[in-house]
DNA sequence: CCGAATGCTACTAAAGTGGTAGTATTTGGA
DNA sequence: TCCAAATACTACCACTTTAGTAGCATTCGG
C-alpha cells in the first residue's frame, strides 16, 4: 500500500503556498523549480487542490497560488480527498460491488473499522501542525545530511 | 489507496482456519470452495501465511491447515505483512530513493509520522477480536439481507 | 494585442494487479 | 509398492493504474 505520487506531489505543493510570504501568492512555475515537479505534472495537481476549494488564484499573467483559509483549518484529510475518495476496499463505498451474502462475508467487517481509523489518522493532521513539525525536523536531521524523497 | 487482493483473500483465508473446528485442519480445497477464491490463486496466499509463520500443515494427502498460535496472539498486522511491507512511500524505508537534500523534503516528515499510525492501527487488532466483531455484526446485518465483497 | 501563465484533452511507456496453466513433489493408504 | 489426493513451484498473460509528456486553448496585465 502506497500514496502515489499525485498526493505526495500535491502535499509539497500546498506546503510550498502556505509557507510563501509573497503577498501575490505563488506561480506555478516556481513550484514546479522548487519541488522538482513538472510544470506539466502540476497541472492536474493544482486543478485537484483548486477544485477541493484548498486554493485559489487570480487567471492570467501574474497571478499566484494562495490559500482559502488558514493552514489550521486544511486537515490532510482535506489534501489526501482533493486527489481520491478513501477506499480501502471497494464493497465498502459500494455495496453491490460484490454478489455473496453475508454470512460467506468475514473481513468486511474488519475493513469498515479499518477504513474509520484510518480516516481519522488523515483527519487529526493539519497543515499548520505539519509545518511546525517539519520545520523541528529539519533542523536536527540537517547536521545528518541525509538524502530523501519528499 | 487500496488494500489489495491478496491481503482480503489472506485475511479471509486465516479467519477460516481460525473458526474451523475439524481437529485435522482445513483443507485448501475448502477455503476455495467456502470462500470462492480459485484453488490455484490461493497457492501463493497460503504460501505467504505460511512462511510468516502463522499457519502450518503435513505435506500429502489429508493434509489440513492449522493456526500455529491463539487468534488473539495473531495481530492485523502479521498478516498483513505476511504479503507486503508497511510502505506508504519509498524514501522512509530507502533513504537513497532520492536525491534531494533535507530542506527540500516539505512532506516526508509526516509521511513518516502516518506510517506509524497506519502500523499502529493494524497492529492493535487481534484475529480473536475480529472474529468477534464479525459475528456481532452479522447477527445485526443478517436481518437486512446486504450483499458484500470480503 | 502580445505574451506570460494557467486550463484542458489526448496520448504513452512501464509497472502493478489479479489471475491461469502446467508440472513437480509429497505421502497416506489400498 | 504405487496410485491418487493434495500442495509447491515456475511461467505466463490480459488488464488496469501510474506517472508522466505533448500540444493546443484560454485568460488577462500591461
Amino acid at each position: 500500500m502506497r500514496v502515489n505520487s499525485k498526493i505526495r506531489y500535491g502535499l509539497r505543493t500546498i506546503l510550498e503556498i502556505a509557507i510563501s510570504t509573497e503577498p501575490s501568492g505563488v506561480l506555478q512555475k516556481d513550484i514546479a523549480k522548487s519541488q522538482h515537479i513538472s510544470l506539466k505534472y502540476l497541472d492536474p495537481i493544482i486543478s485537484a487542490l483548486k477544485l477541493k476549494g484548498l486554493i485559489t488564484n487570480s487567471k492570467g499573467k501574474g497571478s499566484g497560488y494562495i490559500l482559502t483559509r488558514a493552514p489550521k483549518d486544511i486537515s490532510m484529510l482535506d489534501i489526501y480527498t482533493a486527489f481520491e475518495q478513501i477506499t480501502i476496499i471497494e464493497c465498502i463505498n459500494n455495496l453491490n460491488y460484490c454478489d455473496r451474502s453475508m454470512h460467506d462475508c468475514k473481513g468486511r467487517n474488519y475493513w469498515n473499522e479499518f477504513r474509520d481509523d484510518f480516516t481519522n489518522i488523515l483527519r487529526r493532521k493539519n497543515l499548520e501542525q505539519i509545518i511546525e513539525d517539519t520545520y523541528y525536523e529539519c533542523k536536527d536531521l540537517l547536521l545528518t545530511e541525509q538524502t530523501t524523497e519528499l
